[in-house]
DNA sequence: GTTATGATTTACT
DNA sequence: GTAAATCATAACG
C-alpha cells in the first residue's frame, strides 16, 4: 500500500479533502517498534485565517500553530484541556493555515497495542473514537507536531476513500465560541461505522 | 509575571 | 446531566 503524496495533501479545499481522507489507514511506526494503524472514520475541517473555529483565525500566529502555515503534509498535534493530545493533518498551500483534525479511527493494526496504551482489556470504539482518545491509542502526541508525513514514522496510505453515499456531515464538536462559523457543517464521518465519536 | 482558557474525556450524582 | 481533571499556551499588564 502506497503513501500519499504531499501534493495530495496541498489541495486548496479543505474540507473536500477532509472528506476524502474518510476511509484511509493512517500508521504509526513506535520508537518502541510497534505498528499501529486504523481507518479513519471521523474528521474536521479548519479553513485558516476566515474560520473563528481555527488557531490562526485572524492570522493568529505563535510557535504552536507555526507548523500550519508551513507546506502541507505535515502534523500539527497540540495539547488541549491540559490532558489530550489533538492530531490534525497540514493542507493547503505554505502560508495559508489549513489543517485537518482526525477525530476517530477503527483499529486495523496493533489492536492488542493500542488496548494496552488505553488501558483497556477488549475492544470499544470508546478505544478510539474521539479526538483525545485516537491520539493515546495510535501513541502520537505533541512531540510529534512538524512530524511530514513522508518519513515513516507516521503515514497516511492510499487505501481507496468511502464512497460519497456512507459520508454524513455536520457542524463541528466544541467550537461554540466561534459564533456563525460553529454552525458550518465541517465534521465529517463514516455513517456505517460505529467508531465514531457522534452520529449526529 | 499573571491569568484565563480550551478543536475533551471520564467519573460521578 | 454535571463537574472535575490538568497544563501548555496565549494574551495581557
Amino acid at each position: 500500500m502506497a503513501l500519499l503524496p504531499p501534493h495530495y495533501f496541498a489541495d486548496t479545499d479543505t474540507v473536500a479533502l477532509a472528506r476524502d481522507l474518510l476511509g484511509r489507514v493512517l500508521h504509526h511506526a513506535t520508537p518502541d517498534g510497534l505498528h499501529l494503524a486504523g481507518r479513519i472514520t471521523e474528521v474536521e475541517a479548519y479553513c485558516g485565517t476566515t474560520d473563528r473555529a481555527c488557531h490562526a483565525w485572524g492570522g493568529r500566529r505563535t510557535p504552536r500553530n507555526e507548523v500550519m502555515y508551513g507546506p502541507a503534509g505535515h502534523l500539527y498535534i497540540y495539547l488541549c484541556y491540559g490532558i489530550h493530545h489533538l492530531v490534525n493533518i497540514v493542507t493547503h498551500t505554505e502560508g495559508e493555515p489549513h489543517a485537518i483534525l482526525l477525530r476517530a479511527i477503527e483499529p486495523v493494526l496493533g489492536l492488542e497495542h493500542m488496548l494496552a496504551l488505553r488501558g483497556m482489556t477488549a475492544p470499544h470504539p470508546r478505544l478510539s473514537s474521539g479526538p483525545g482518545s485516537l491520539s493515546r491509542a495510535l501513541a502520537l502526541h505533541t512531540g510529534l507536531s512538524g512530524t511530514p508525513l513522508t518519513h515513516g514514522q507516521v503515514w497516511i496510505d492510499d487505501t481507496p476513500a468511502l464512497a460519497p453515499q456512507r459520508i454524513a456531515s455536520g457542524p463541528r464538536i466544541g467550537v461554540d465560541y466561534a459564533g456563525a462559523d460553529a454552525l458550518l457543517p465541517w465534521r465529517f464521518w463514516d455513517r456505517e461505522s460505529k467508531w465514531v465519536s457522534r452520529n449526529k
